[in-house]
DNA sequence: CACCTGAAAATTGGATACAAAATATGAAAA
DNA sequence: TTTTCATATTTTGTATCCAATTTTCAGGTG
């Protein structure tokens, strides 16, 4: 029937949402220098697409703060601030408490049930010392917990996802020390252990302290 | 020198910023009707501009959720919804919360006095009925308490206005219950006073109690 | 040498024309 | 009568042109 192989959510349709998601990849990925200029013409020839969606694209960007209009030069990539880094983990780490403590009541033993399983992996893959499977079973671990949070709290679920983006900014290295990495994993038991008890205030807490440790973990790029 | 009158802030000189702010009214204060229709080119028109701005504005409009696009049919003004509104007020005391905790401690003693002032007339316009002027000092201890969050914690702040923004599409007319407006103003002296005693944690609670408040204050329109 | 001043260059802001996509319409067939 | 399909219409998406604005920089002036 398609003629098209497939119609994935890959390459989106338009030029605009393309050319939006391709720069915020690379800002939030460190491609570009701080103070770096961003003109629509350059990225336009770069992209071969004209400056319209390149402007909207760029315009959405500034209103996530990825990027700062600079007069008649363009656009700027604004500077690594150590300020601004604790305080967006300060606010992940109120919205994540609050989002675990609406969770707790929610959740299913089989979830919880799944949730200690990738536990286990992560922990036996950081016992091997294999790195790379811990980030992907801590990784289903935050997707499952949050993937119901998505269906109960759309706007709060949004919102942190977008803290979770603008944070990965200044993480170049997070989770490479074991130190972190046990902690984390920790983290990750006590906030299953809340859950299960389905304690809100305890949700909260465990959840504030496991981001704010994340925080510590976290070497900003700039020093 | 300058022959314009005057350089006001009303009046942004471009035209995007007009028909963002213009749009941005009249669906905060529920000028157009739940699923209401809005096309650029019907709004161009109505607004002597071309359809450029028109569509930023639109754009911005739908990063915010005041307005949902509907394909070939335009932009849609979205239903009222009373779960939005509660999941909203939710993270709005948490964030709120958030922030005055990190207020105290920063407040100095000629701030803690004006906040005091600001809420003795309010009170004294609320026993006189007045509500207009109510309003006008619980504006003025809201901007008091909130300007020195802009400069500390700028990411909070607007976080914090935008949630604000959001609910107010959802409050037709609070504040007019005379319960409602004693009980607020007695949320704003429980507030000075946590910020005086320098308390985060008891700021946190009173701030969260004020907007839980505020929340069964508010009749959601639709129902 | 520092400091204005003004013109030129670079860049975004806005308008318009056209292309693409989605929706509505209506006729034909089951 | 209902469904389906082709087509017309509406509306957004993109490209391009011109205008407004800001920056840059050279040249003059104290």
């Amino acid at each position: 029937m398609k003629t098209n192989a497939s119609k994935r959510t890959r390459s989106p349709r338009s030029a605009r949402e393309r050319t939006y998601r391709l720069l915020r990849k690379k800002l939030l990925s460190g491609s570009y220098a701080p103070n770096q200029r961003l003109t629509e013409e350059a990225i336009a020839r770069e992209l071969g697409v004209s400056r319209t969606p390149v402007r909207e694209a760029l315009h959405k960007l500034d209103l996530e703060g990825l990027v700062e209009p600079a007069g008649a030069r363009g656009f700027r990539v604004p500077e690594d601030s150590v300020a601004e880094m604790d305080e967006l983990f300060a606010i992940r780490a109120v919205m994540e408490g609050h989002a675990l403590a609406c969770l707790s009541g929610l959740v299913t033993d089989e979830q919880i049930a799944s949730l200690h399983q990738f536990i286990d992996e992560a922990e036996k893959a950081s016992l091997a010392g294999n790195i790379k499977d811990v980030f992907e079973y801590n990784t289903r671990f935050h997707d499952l917990l949050y993937s119901l949070l998505a269906h109960e709290r759309p706007r709060l679920y949004n919102l942190i996802e977008d803290m979770r983006d603008y944070v990965v900014r200044y993480r170049k290295n997070t989770l490479v020390n074991l130190k972190g990495v046990q902690r984390s994993i920790l983290g990750h038991k006590k906030i299953v252990m809340a859950l299960s008890l389905g304690d809100p205030q305890l949700c909260e807490h465990v959840m504030r302290k496991h981001v704010s440790e994340a925080r510590e973990d976290t070497n900003p790029s700039g020093l």
